[in-house]
DNA sequence: TTGAAAGCGCTAACAA
DNA sequence: TTGTTAGCGCTTTCAA
């Protein structure tokens, strides 16, 4: 910067208003600076400068797991949103752990960040002491809860599945299994399990019986069936906890020779792009994830603007797909 | 960080050793300090840090777009290399536009980032000037060209491509039809197609006419395949520039009520989890997408820690994935 | 083993 | 409209 100034002949301090703040700058001294910028190829520093304002532009990312469309297409709207203004997202894992997570905050936490994104609303007690003490704002996304910490963004895990029950009650189903998940270590696989559970009791039907668990793949919905299968318990509807374990149940159902949904609706959960291609396409419920990370930017934009919270559980809805899988009998 | 040294009555300078260099502060006293610490909740400023280093802990990576599972496998390797030296990853997007690269890098070099890992090797003149006067290390990624920026590290798809044909005449095609994307704005749909084109003339037979276009969807592959059949031209194979087109390929064949692979066979690129569950699964190629961001990642910190440049070049290969839809007749 | 001084590059506040 | 001063929080250098 200060090459700049001497070239023209000002103070690093015109310069430094012929960027910030160009009105107060003659505008002949002002068209000279930015072509000496533009020679010199002089980039600002942003680390000098978040120093002296004592915040960084940075918007800090914890997400269990970047290689999952879940997160990713969150991180991909919480991108847009920031990108217009100048933030940028710094981004981190945690590995579905709140112990990793509060260490990779810890770190990023160092880089003064404007905002902090977090995903669930689990937070190691030392996350919360840190994030108590840096007073920026926290956005927690997708598990919706009546209190969170500061804000959170999402949509109520319950009540899509209480819907996707619902809609197999609709088609005249009664004994609806559901299929879980012993991998998920954060809460939307129980709370998945208690929309299934209260819907039917709401129906005045049963669940005993009807739940069994296993790894949260494709491969662990296969064998989730076969043993809800070799149980012997009747049903005529399985919902599970995620697509990826829904089509191991429809891989299965194929190699039992069991026809879907003629003998058997089945529904997965999160619309996977697996969902719609898999044949027969499968009915499952659509997440606002994309809209989730927009949304989340969007609010640390307003109040970085010093606009008031207005909503602190902020609920972005879920759409039932109905598809070949659960489809009119 | 004053604080702590009041409150243990000795200098900031002695706070400041007592976490970077502990071995040089008197045992006593470094543990009295670090008990200040806790108690205090005193964490570092990173900012002030950077700037007196002159540079951040941060690498800039700039991807196409974050919602889409090659560029979010390949960003997951990179974090997963660069977190055990608690690095971290500035994220940017620049929806395929070069222009739109060079803001956002120019933005993001303000943060004076220890490194650059960038997507492809198209780059704006701008970003070009502002990379070399940065001058730390750039790592370009996924088309490999001999005589990088810096430093590339990806695959061939032209190599890719030529696998795949010659995988499918070695089954007895010879009419091999290409499905490429109109809106690929990289250079891999032409290097896949010339590995297409290569394979062919390699077998002294023709490609006129076998080539068709169209968006690069699962809409854009049925559409594709229509106008190939509509052309009336005979071939016996499809070979597809994405796992997505070769889907809507699939489709097109059903509702055409064309055997997959009994009268055509048909295969995709890049290993998407469709590719597998699809009915019947895609023959395609594996890309080492996590294991690119991985090895940049890796390539950074070996520079960082001051070792040379051993390959300018990093190949990771690729990996032929035959399933049903090209099986032997 | 510890401390004092200086400065990384920028900008708020005040002065001219 | 422009310049001067001071300091953001840290660490390198030199001195004790």
């Amino acid at each position: 910067m200060s090459d700049v100034a001497r070239q023209v002949g000002v103070s690093t301090m015109t310069v430094s208003r012929a960027l910030s703040q160009p009105q107060n700058v003659a505008p002949e001294t002002r068209e000279r600076i930015l072509q000496a910028i533009g020679t010199q190829g002089y980039v600002p520093n942003g680390v000098a400068g978040s120093l002296r304002a004592r915040r960084g532009r940075g918007v800090v990312c914890i997400v269990p797991h970047i290689a999952n469309s879940v997160f990713s297409d969150t991180l991909q709207g919480l991108n847009d949103a920031l990108r217009p203004a100048s933030m940028h997202v710094m981004l981190g894992t945690s590995g579905y752990s709140s112990m990793e997570e509060a260490q990779v905050l810890e770190e990023f936490v160092r880089m003064r960040p404007e905002a902090v994104v977090l995903w669930g609303t689990r937070r190691h007690p030392k996350s919360r002491a840190l994030l108590r003490r840096l007073g920026v704002c926290v956005i927690e996304l997708f598990d919706l809860v009546p209190d969170p910490f500061d804000q959170v963004i999402g949509f109520s895990n319950e009540l899509a599945m209480r819907a996707l029950v619902d809609h197999l009650l609709s088609q005249g189903r009664r004994r609806i299994a559901f299929v879980g998940s012993t991998n998920e270590r954060d809460m939307s696989n129980t709370q998945r399990a208690d929309g299934w559970r209260t819907a039917l009791r709401h129906a005045g039907l049963a669940s005993d019986g009807l739940m069994v668990e296993a790894d949260g793949t494709t491969a662990g919905g296969e064998q989730a069936f076969r043993q809800l299968v070799a149980t012997g318990v009747a049903f005529d509807a399985v919902c599970c906890v995620s697509d990826l374990m829904a089509v191991g149940v429809l891989i299965e159902c194929r190699r039992m020779g069991i026809n879907v949904p003629q003998q058997l609706s089945v529904c997965g959960f999160g619309d996977n792009p697996l969902a719609q291609a898999f044949d027969p396409p499968l009915s499952t419920v659509r997440l606002p994830r994309y809209a989730i990370g927009k949304v989340a930017g969007e609010q640390v934009l307003q109040r970085m603007a010093g606009e008031p919270v207005l909503q602190r559980t902020i609920d972005l809805g879920f759409e039932l797909i109905v598809r070949a899988t659960s489809a009119v009998l």
